[in-house]
DNA sequence: GTTAGCACTCACAGTATGAGAGTGCTAACC
DNA sequence: GGTTAGCACTCTCATACTGTGAGTGCTAAC
């Protein structure tokens, strides 16, 4: 399913190419079957539509094209978006104006960063015409960068974790017995002397080295406790395929005129709500480390085979990763849909990089 | 636009308000006109249908039901269903088996309390067959419980704010020299005796206090500067009119007939992302302190025109308030919608209580 | 190999038709 | 006077039919 090398699927004349090329160009504007016909009046074939017609009716028997019915033009199978993206859409840089557009986008919110992947999600959008998506940076082991306690009741704290990776956790925790602030504050100390910088597993073990029972001290009663809550909240957000996914531009892709009726427009916002499905891509993303395409029947689930995605990498392997990319009809502008995920991705990269290097 | 008090349109007689009751229940579940046949097979009217009939045409004379053409059933006009909600929904609780089952869902989530309004939402949109709305509890003015600095790079520190109504923000702040943890600490320290219990224009007040220039040491340098940063954080904040918003069962009414076509879809999405209106409706509701009711033409939108809501506040006036709900078509089923809202903002005001007595 | 010409196919829009649903009206009834 | 049966009337919806235009595939000539 990666994208490059080129040319894996025995290639064709440069001839078939440039009107494959054209079709999917011309289908992805006009979202209607394309004429041998437009073909000629609209790209510089050099040659008639009956030769053109000929070419349509090879392409279409090596299943990169069909055919609504006989008196109609030719649409792209699922195959034939797979060649385009594989051999034909080049490495096609995104504009610098709009390199520059997004980049000052992204300036505007440097200072909120849990603010950056909502961004990522809705520059996309707008970039493309489709929906953006993007996860948070997760960890596949989480650690601490630091932990606090907050008296909310007599009997009951938050507990607010901060990973390594920017993200936060906070969850209620039952107290033995009624708390000061000051013994929180305490105990919080000393969890963050056992916890900074370490996972799940590792605060875990080190939990069990403490003394318990009698000999110990009420404040470290509390701590192993809390401790266990720590670890617990931990193992959760590491077993998560996604922490967060923020989508943005879903109007957009409704627009398309493939999404009129209303159930293909809840098939959609069913597959945005298929977190399995959607967390097993993310990881397969990461696993790759670069760029994937996932084109309508590719897609296992049902209500997921109508539409593409678009979806790159960014963060740090072995540290925490994070999905950007886009999702949109499969008739969707793949050429620069590649080109502005990889694009964002690669900010998203530089952000990560200069903030938790 | 409060619900009670009763009777405030000129009441009809007994008989033309239960055969107006009859039409808008029989239209709620089954979608289409409803005749005057229907109506005496299913409701034990005593009378036949020509005698509907001519109450069916004085209810249409007073503009509480329409009539898409001559040989169609009625279907009640927005103003049917004022009329419907205002006088004829009696009070009805919800079921206590619907009752128990919502408890239950609460409990099993009591220790991670930022889900409590996403469950809100889910469990209206499941109890109600439409989709179900929960903002975050936010206060006019938020007070801090508790303000912390993470190093995140030499020059760059986290803050990190909760607030005593239990939310949570966190910002970046830019620091005018490289800084160590240990500084941190003391600084938030400082910022913490400065800023606990209090609101943004308290601690501005207390910052301009603050001995500057020369004689200031470094760490109150640091602390004014950061504590700018505090009070811009909650400024904004407060400027806010929904600090989140969570939605849950658009499927449910995208599902609905009425919204077969996909720009009606689109128009309720897009209602969902008037936050300028939606705040000012939230606004409406609280400070109105019950229940209140949107009916389609009643909401001044376009594209909510099709649409009613049911919001009830929930939380303490003059302290943090919180809307939840339910979104659906104006043919919904009202009586339901309001004894569900109804029952969770109960529950979501005993949650409140209990946390931040 | 390419092209012009042409027959053929099929979707689509427009029109006609009949059936069915439901009303509004009227005249008889209690 | 309110209620009811009966009936004419209206309008939608589903179905069938038709002509048009788009676009193909084939063939024969270049």
């Amino acid at each position: 399913m990666a994208r490059r090398p080129r040319r894996t699927i025995g290639s064709l004349d440069a001839r078939s190419d440039a009107i494959l090329r054209a079709v999917i160009d011309e289908y992805v504007t006009s979202a209607t079957p394309v004429s041998s016909g437009s073909l000629v009046d609209h790209y510089h074939l050099g040659v008639s539509s009956a030769t053109v017609r000929s070419i349509l009716s090879d392409l279409e028997a090596l299943g990169l094209l069909t055919h609504p019915h006989t008196s109609a033009g030719r649409v792209p199978t699922d195959a034939g978006y797979r060649y385009y993206v594989q051999v034909l859409a080049d490495e096609w840089p995104l504009p610098v104006v709009e390199q520059r557009m997004i980049r000052h986008q992204f300036g505007q919110v440097e200072f909120a960063s849990e603010h950056w992947f909502r961004l990522a999600a809705t520059t996309l959008a707008a970039n493309t015409g489709t929906a953006g998506l993007a996860t948070t940076a997760k960890p596949q082991a989480a650690r601490v960068r630091r932990v606090d306690l907050v008296a909310v009741q007599d009997r009951l704290a938050l507990l607010v974790v901060l990973f390594r990776e920017g993200t936060m956790k906070q969850t209620l925790q039952n107290l033995p017995a009624s708390t000061e602030q000051d013994q929180l504050d305490r105990v919080a100390g000393l969890l963050n002397v056992l916890a900074i910088d370490r996972t799940a597993s590792e605060i875990e073990a080190a939990l069990t080295d403490l003394p318990r029972g009698e000999e110990a001290t009420e404040d470290l009663d509390l701590l192993s406790r809390i401790g266990d809550g720590l670890v617990r909240t931990m193992r959760e957000f590491d077993a998560a395929l996604i922490d967060d996914l923020f989508s943005d531009g879903l109007l957009n892709v409704m627009a398309a005129p493939e999404f009129d009726r209303s159930d293909k427009v809840r098939a959609v916002f069913a597959a945005l709500e298929n977190r399995a499905y959607l967390g097993s891509l993310v990881e397969s993303v990461a696993q790759a480390g670069t760029i994937q395409i996932f084109i309508g029947h590719e897609n296992r689930p049902l209500e997921m085979q109508d539409v593409s995605l678009v979806l790159a990498p960014y963060g740090r392997i072995g540290r925490a990763i994070g999905v950007v990319g886009v999702l949109g009809p499969t008739r969707m502008g793949y050429a620069q849909a590649i080109a502005s995920v990889e694009f964002v991705s690669g900010l998203m990269n530089e952000l990560v990089e200069h903030l938790y290097a």
